[in-house]
DNA sequence: CGGTCGTTTTATAATGATTCTTACTCGATA
DNA sequence: TATCGAGTAAGAATCATTATAAAACGACCG
């Protein structure tokens, strides 16, 4: 599972962006580490292969690789802090994009085949689901 | 669907808050504005009711509230990005309290209801679903 | 009433993640 | 060689949030 040169070149180049050395190094280490890291962990991993390397780059390509769909966001949310006093079940539909949520009512879990996948111990007391998408705006072509 | 003092009172009650007067405005704005908020949203919101009002208040309590399960949080992930170098399709698992994040595979969204329900023009192209509940340590009794 | 104790609120400082700014480097090109 | 643009580095700046310390409140007891 390991992206050699010429893939990620490839997949640079299809995107516009230039094949750095750092930018190599930096995607390869979240290759490697499987997982959900932050950008300090990917920091202190390409660090070993690059030690002059700027934090400020890692972050600067970690959003420039997330904005052209190399990498998954795991946290696509607003940065801060929202509330909903809106206590009945329901669910949320998120823009990957501009961040906004909506509500979204209706029973599209299937929590038979969904129990069958929890790992032992996982809690789903009140299950609430967030699905991710592009938002009318956002998928609108410009 | 308004709060009630007494309502709001007999909630705090059963979770051991006192009731004060910052608390009970506090929470009727959330409940009062519909849709998801922020706390610099709802510190405004209160602040034409209490102007005094500090903005530290409105964070505490509505941390309270949460903690309590009298509100919901919209975000309850790592309040830090996470970067995920999977991009083959798999769904998120998100444990409330401590925020870990572990992969789950398997097919239990019906997508042809949860395409019923989506607002029109709302691009779901890769569906990245996260589930939230308890993950093992956190469901622990203590 | 007046004092006391624990809780709540306020104001402000501190923290920490992320972004911005500026200057430097390097490769490509003319 | 001179110039240009993109990328990077270092550190400052920003913003949301949390922590801290002091003041205010409020119930209880004398």
């Amino acid at each position: 599972m390991r992206f050699t040169h010429g893939q990620f070149r490839e997949l640079a180049g299809k995107h516009g962006l230039a094949v750095t050395h750092q930018r190599q190094v930096v995607f390869e280490a979240v290759i490697a580490s499987h997982g959900h890291h932050s950008p300090e962990n990917i920091y202190a991993a390409v660090r070993r292969r690059i030690p002059s390397i700027s934090l400020a780059t890692v972050y600067n390509n970690l959003r420039l690789f997330i904005e052209c769909g190399l990498l998954r966001e795991v946290t696509p949310h607003a940065a801060t802090l929202r509330v909903d006093g809106n206590l009945e079940p329901h669910h949320h539909l998120v823009c990957s994009r501009c961040k906004s949520v909506q509500d979204i009512e209706g029973d599209f879990i299937d929590l038979k085949r969904l129990s069958r996948q929890l790992p032992d111990g996982f809690d789903l007391t009140q299950p609430l689901i967030e699905v991710f998408g592009l938002c009318r705006r956002c998928s609108a072509p410009k």
